[in-house]
DNA sequence: TACTTTTGACTGACCGTTTAGTCAATTAAA
DNA sequence: TTTAATTGACTAAACGGTCAGTCAAAAGTA
């Protein structure tokens, strides 16, 4: 009577939906929204463009999913760092994360960025500058600890450089030396390991 | 028997250029390349559609025109600061021209940051990827006079940090404090103004 | 002054193509 | 046979680009 039993349909579902969003956050990243059709995308996926319809009511829908999916995983890796609680090795500790994100993740960095960059895109459904300043804020207080005022440059600044590697990288690509800009940055930020930071 | 004389009709054509020209890069710079119709822009530079075609032979070629002039100012105004013989002077000119830029064209800058992150768009017409590394390599022997090897990393710092600035300044607007972190960098990378730079 | 002629900037209906999205028909497993 | 995943031909709208024709302005003629 039952031809498939529901755990052997939500497998299917599971997997197609899968391919779907694979393919897409791949063109996204690359090509970005607008230059990426459909037809791609399910050609991409090795599936019929009718399919994607099945799983996402919209081109739109797909790529809010997509950006959920990273902000998600981006938090959940924000937040596992938060037992830390020495703030210098705290920050330090985040700084690495940062620089892991980009290097075993670069279509979920490369998408993120992509979208920053288009507000259009991203305004019907999402307020992203809203989500991305208040990320900052968060960054803030996991950084320094308080929100001292004379700390906010700081973040700012180390933000602004996570943020420019980023996109160096995203443009120039591997022959980019992630590693020792790595080291740099945390020489300046984290301090030479020493003693308390003075001036 | 003439009707109009050749530099009037100069002077037509070119505020109708300029006008297309105006048009495009707003829109070219706020909603992408290929979410930017030819209607837009023809509604926008309030003309008609095709006039557009009497002025630029296709939508990628306007693309082109504007790429070329925001390369052109860039470049004249680095170059302006070359006269400048002390090195360290010379690297806290780039840094404040660079900041200047931002403030006062920053739909040039906002244009050409968005643009470096489709490669799809460009890849076409101009070797953009080729064109920004070579304007890296021309900046690092600006900024550290010669091709010191440890030098390099503190020029990428720089490139980073200011492309990182120019991006969440285009992200957040005019709340971002851009002064202050002038100030910053220019305290971390152009020394205490005394002495000579040691480790 | 009034009229005609000449010019090229300018217009918008139109064309072929491509797009996002739909749906009746098909397929395959239980 | 039942069920739901899957397909691709289909549609209406939007796209970049074209083109036959309109228009205003300037100079010659009277």
């Amino acid at each position: 009577m039952a031809p498939r039993r529901p755990e052997q349909f939500e497998a299917i579902r599971e997997k197609s939906r899968e391919k779907i969003l694979a393919a897409s956050l791949e063109l996204f990243a690359n090509k970005g929204y607008d230059a990426t059709s459909i037809d791609n995308i399910a050609k991409k996926a090795g599936i019929s463009k009718g399919l994607i319809y099945n799983y996402f009511e919209s081109k739109k829908s797909i790529l809010l999913a997509i950006f959920d999916d990273a902000m998600k995983m981006g938090e959940e890796l924000l937040m596992g760092q938060m037992n830390i609680k020495d703030p210098v090795l705290r920050k330090k500790a985040i700084i690495e994360l940062t620089f892991d994100m980009i290097k075993q993740r670069p279509d979920y960095v490369k998408f993120l960025t992509v979208m920053a960059l288009q507000p259009g895109v991203m305004a019907d459904t999402k307020d992203f500058t809203k989500n991305a300043y208040k990320k900052t804020e968060e960054w803030s207080k996991l950084i320094t600890g308080k929100a001292k005022k004379e700390a906010v440059i700081d973040t700012l600044m180390i933000g602004a450089m996570m943020d420019g590697i980023t996109l160096n990288f995203i443009i120039y690509g591997e022959q980019y030396p992630l590693d020792e800009l790595k080291q740099e940055i945390i020489k300046l930020y984290c301090g030479p390991e020493k003693k308390k930071k003075k001036k």
